[in-house]
DNA sequence: CGTTTTTGACCGGCGC
DNA sequence: GCGCCGGTCAAAAACG
């Protein structure tokens, strides 16, 4: 699928658990351009696709690309307040744009996943049946923010299956989608914790493939859940180096 | 015919 | 030190 950028497959390799193969992608845009991405199937749902980017574009990139590096970098930085995250780590789920940022300069660093909801919600609520999306849809925005809210921290919290976040996430992206006209939405989960165990590089992708270390230690996790208009970061907090 | 994909080899890090 | 595992290389095939 196109995402901005021109990629050139350099590899596929399967994992051990799970059947599905892993490819790997390369910015074909630049010569030089570092920047990775990596596909793979979800392993309970094999219609989701999990795309990881890695590292930054050092190169003029198209304008959907730009917003959506611009939007995710600039919730990075303000989750961060102000500390520069090294490598940021964008992952996709069928057009649901996660980002772990590991500040890994300073050693009381804590995971940050951001919800991107940026890309156009048409596009992955396409993907997915009606039938899967949850009944509490008819609310008001308030109480739909709320909601959303207590779902993702109880399914983060009781061990859930990562998917089900994944259709909290899809169905109330849905509702507001339906009742905002396909108002970009940006919404941000930021988890701080304790355990040092959960606070390695590979934490969003344990939690994206079995969230069942999650609630190992449902009482040292103290989420913090905000969701926000993206429409104005768009617009003013375009400042991305890369241009 | 140039570019991309495929696919086995290769390599380095890590755990035992 | 050795083997496993995840990631990359590169040659050949496939594609347009």
């Amino acid at each position: 699928m196109y995402d901005g950028c021109q990629w050139r497959k350099y590899g596929q390799k399967i994992s051990k658990g799970n059947p599905c193969p892993r490819a790997f992608y390369r910015c074909t845009v630049a010569p030089g351009c570092p920047v990775r991405k990596q596909v793979q199937r979800s392993v309970d749902d094999m219609s989701i696709l999990i795309t990881t980017y890695e590292g930054n574009h050092n190169h003029p990139i198209s304008e959907s690309a730009t917003a959506m590096a611009s939007t995710t970098s600039a919730a990075a930085s303000m989750l961060l307040s102000g500390s520069s995250a090294s490598q940021p780590l964008s992952t996709e789920l069928n057009g649901l744009s996660f980002s772990s940022i590991h500040d890994n300069s300073r050693s009381p660093s804590f995971p940050t996943i951001t919800l991107d909801l940026v890309g156009s919600p048409s596009s992955f609520l396409t993907n997915f049946p009606t039938t899967s999306r949850f009944p509490w849809t008819n609310l008001n925005f308030s109480s739909q923010q709320d909601q959303f809210y207590q779902t993702l921290t109880k399914a983060i919290t009781s061990d859930p299956s990562f998917r089900s976040i994944i259709s909290a996430a899809i169905s109330m992206v849905d509702q507001r989608a339906e009742s905002f006209g396909h108002n970009p939405m940006q919404a941000t989960v930021s988890q701080s914790l304790k355990d040092p165990s959960l606070c390695e590089s590979g934490y969003f992708k344990g939690l994206a493939s079995s969230s069942s270390r999650i609630g190992s230690s449902p009482q040292s996790s103290s989420l913090s859940f905000s969701v926000f208009n993206s429409a104005s970061a768009l617009g003013s907090d375009n400042k991305e180096p890369k241009k």
